[in-house]
RNA sequence: GCCGGUGUAGCUCAGACUGGCUAGAGCGAUUCCUUCGUAAGGAAUAGGUCGAGGGUUCAAAUCCCUCCACCGGCUCCA
């Protein structure tokens, strides 16, 4: 959010103003230390309001608004500065109180500093009469926020910087750094974008922003905000086989589907508090008199539904999972790439109420352990990193380790002096994209603040307890899984999709469409009947351009059909995994189909059996 | 959010520095011809508020200002 004190600065000629009449009730117009008219020749005229959230630090506000009151007088050369308060610059005004404490403040620090200071009364309606000299900087206009920079730099500076490991399987333990040549390409990559602040590729883009492009994946859509995205059917259907897929995961593993509201009052202490770890990275709004916003996730929602709960210790550990649509954060605008970082997105989000820390625990290290089934499913490969403060690592180091050989891979240990999260532990798995940049996906964590805030309660029969929550996005993001995937094309020689998301999974091209699209007709039949996607080139163009165009759709079967197959008994598939023509009977393209398929979820065809019918969605 | 780059046909791009004929090309689309056996057959036609708004000028895609979007870097990623 665009908050704090607001300045408008002209640098004059001259300013001249007289107050005329109250502005409100007689205590907020200020009568006493202030002229009621004055003028002042070649100064610099500061316009300013004075936003609510100032009030959080007064001093803070004032501090900020001299730094740049010496920087524009310094500029401009000249030492006379009226302060004038002007309450039309604010969105959200101070109460008039603050505001006029802190012009008082200006006004007492500026005539310290030796300058010529006029102020105008606060709380008049004023006649004012301004002769802006026109100049490139005569006219200039301040944000300033309450914190103050020397305070934002002592945090920073008093968050120790984080001890990086890798821990290897067995336990051998080593400095990030040093261990780094010992493991693999993508730990490696990891490893120097984490702990060495290495940028991988600088100034390149993406693969993934062309693939979901010329594929008719993704789109951008101008008439929304930043980093809201649309899906034409290709995207769509692959969008909806992942969240398919995980809730599958998830629901098979325990996890309760619920649904709750995308919109959180920020009236209520709990969500206030909660919200505001996130700074200003909410999508906030007024509905009525009540200030809502968006959620970031699922977690108010389900937290809602476990404090409302009679949660039983038998119930334990307690887990309630939400396909997140939509999740917002509204990231900062430079910051918003293709499907890696959205304000909008969709989130697998569990939450896990367990009875203490070692449930906790053994729940963690369970969800991690199936956070790494994804991997092998979606065939993404991920990197562990455990992050954890030090006086978790040092009670726990054993336990560590443990994870550690439950992976079954090194893992990159982050080790923080001081929590200043909600969380004392998480693990989060990043994969490597295409330029060597990690794109974090599946995380879970141990939060041990959240069940007091919200009130949430188990009891054992006679007490009650807070019981300690995890919080667990099984694959990350479904955008961020999509983005790994397309990533992980452009290092393939033949890029391609696993057969179970390529939206079109087998396709006939009939040499004389005329002829022998009846034919192909029975084939898609036969394979739809077994729930494969088949679709059939009916264009009236060679059959040369039609294989071309199965290669760019990255079809994985595509048969030519012809009068040879019409007689024959057998197909000659060709297979973009193997780059290589097979001979196959319809049984048996039918069985290799489904073997690729396994227990993967499987949708219908989103676009037409024929693809003369297929419409353009962006001109590709 | 800050700094830099980019924005021209549905898509990819030329033209911009140095203002000046009717803003071009390839792909795609439409129509016609071709009826084709493993990566793009031929021809014709249509298609443009040159990102939006303002300004300078006899004249602006071209120069200036503001805004928007995209890309990169910073910051950030609970």
């Amino acid at each position: 959010m665009d908050c704090g004190m607001r300045l408008l600065f002209i640098h004059s000629d001259h300013l001249e103003f007289e107050a005329r009449e109250k502005a409100g009730p007689d205590s907020l117009a200020e009568t006493e230390g202030v002229p009621m008219e004055g003028r002042m020749e070649e100064c610099v005229t500061a316009f300013i309001s004075v936003e609510s959230d100032d009030e959080e630090d007064v001093e803070g506000v004032v501090e900020n608004a001299l730094t740049e009151l010496r920087d524009v007088t310094g500029q401009l050369n000249t030492q006379n500065v009226v302060l004038y308060p002007y309450a039309h610059l604010s969105e959200d005004l101070a109460s008039p109180d603050a505001a006029k404490q802190v012009m008082q403040d200006l006004e007492t620090e500026l005539e310290a500093e030796s300058y010529e200071v006029l102020r105008a009364p606060f709380g008049w309606y004023k006649s004012f009469e301004v002769s802006c000299k026109g100049h490139p900087l005569s006219e200039l206009s301040r944000h300033v926020a309450h914190h103050r920079d020397e305070e934002k730099d002592e945090e920073e500076l008093d968050r120790e910087p984080s001890d990086w490991k890798v821990m290897h399987p067995g336990g051998e333990t080593d400095d990030a750094v040093t261990a780094k040549a010992d493991t693999s390409e993508d730990m490696q990559a990891f490893i120097e974008d984490e702990v060495e602040d290495v940028v991988a590729s600088p100034g390149e883009e993406p693969p993934h922003l062309q693939i979901m492009k010329e594929k008719e994946l993704v789109g951008y859509d101008d008439l929304s905000d930043v980093g809201n995205l649309r899906f034409y059917p290709r995207g769509k259907l692959i969008r909806d086989a992942l969240m398919d897929y995980v809730n599958d995961l998830v629901v098979d593993y325990g996890g309760m589907p619920v649904e709750t509201p995308i919109m959180y009052d920020l009236g209520a202490r709990c969500i206030d508090e909660h919200a505001g770890k996130f700074g200003e990275r909410q999508y906030r709004f007024e509905s009525g008199d009540r200030r809502m916003m968006l959620r970031f996730a699922a977690c108010f929602g389900q937290f809602s539904i476990m404090r409302d709960m009679h949660i039983s210790e038998n119930d334990l550990p307690l887990r309630i999972y939400e396909m997140s649509t939509y999740s917002f954060r509204r990231e900062q605008k430079g910051e918003v790439t293709g499907l890696k970082r959205l304000r909008a997105f969709t989130m697998p989000d569990m939450h896990t109420a367990t009875g203490d820390m070692d449930q906790a625990r053994e729940e963690l290290m369970k969800q991690a352990k199936l956070a790494l089934q994804t991997s092998e499913d979606l065939d993404i490969n991920y990197e562990p990193a455990i992050r954890m403060t030090r006086e978790f690592y040092e009670e726990n180091e054993a336990w560590v380790e443990e994870v550690v050989d439950e992976l079954g891979k090194s893992a990159l240990l982050e080790i923080i002096p001081e929590r200043h999260h909600y969380w004392s532990a998480k693990i989060d798995f990043a994969a490597i994209d295409g330029l060597g940049r990690p794109i974090e996906n599946p995380t879970v964590q141990i939060d041990v603040e959240s069940a007091e805030r919200f009130d949430i309660e188990y009891t054992d029969g006679t007490d009650q307890h807070h019981p300690p929550i995890l919080h667990y996005s099984p694959s990350g993001g479904i955008e961020r899984v999509m983005a790994a995937l397309l990533e992980q094309t452009a290092t393939m020689d033949t890029p391609q999709l696993p057969t179970w998301l390529s939206p079109t999974q087998v396709r006939f091209i009939p040499v004389r469409p005329d002829q022998h699209t009846d034919y192909c007709d029975e084939l898609a039949d036969d394979l739809e009947a077994a729930d494969i996607r088949v679709d059939i080139d009916d264009r009236d163009e060679s059959v040369g351009k039609r294989i071309a165009g199965a290669e760019t759709d990255w079809v994985p079967y595509y048969i030519i059909v012809g009068g040879d197959e019409i007689e024959g008994e057998t197909l000659g598939v060709n297979v973009r995994a193997d780059d290589e023509e097979l001979d196959m009977t319809p049984a048996e393209l039918k069985e290799t189909v489904r073997e690729d398929i396994a227990d993967l979820p499987q949708q219908a065809r989103y676009l037409p059996r024929y693809v003369s019918d297929h419409p353009n969605f962006t001109g590709n």
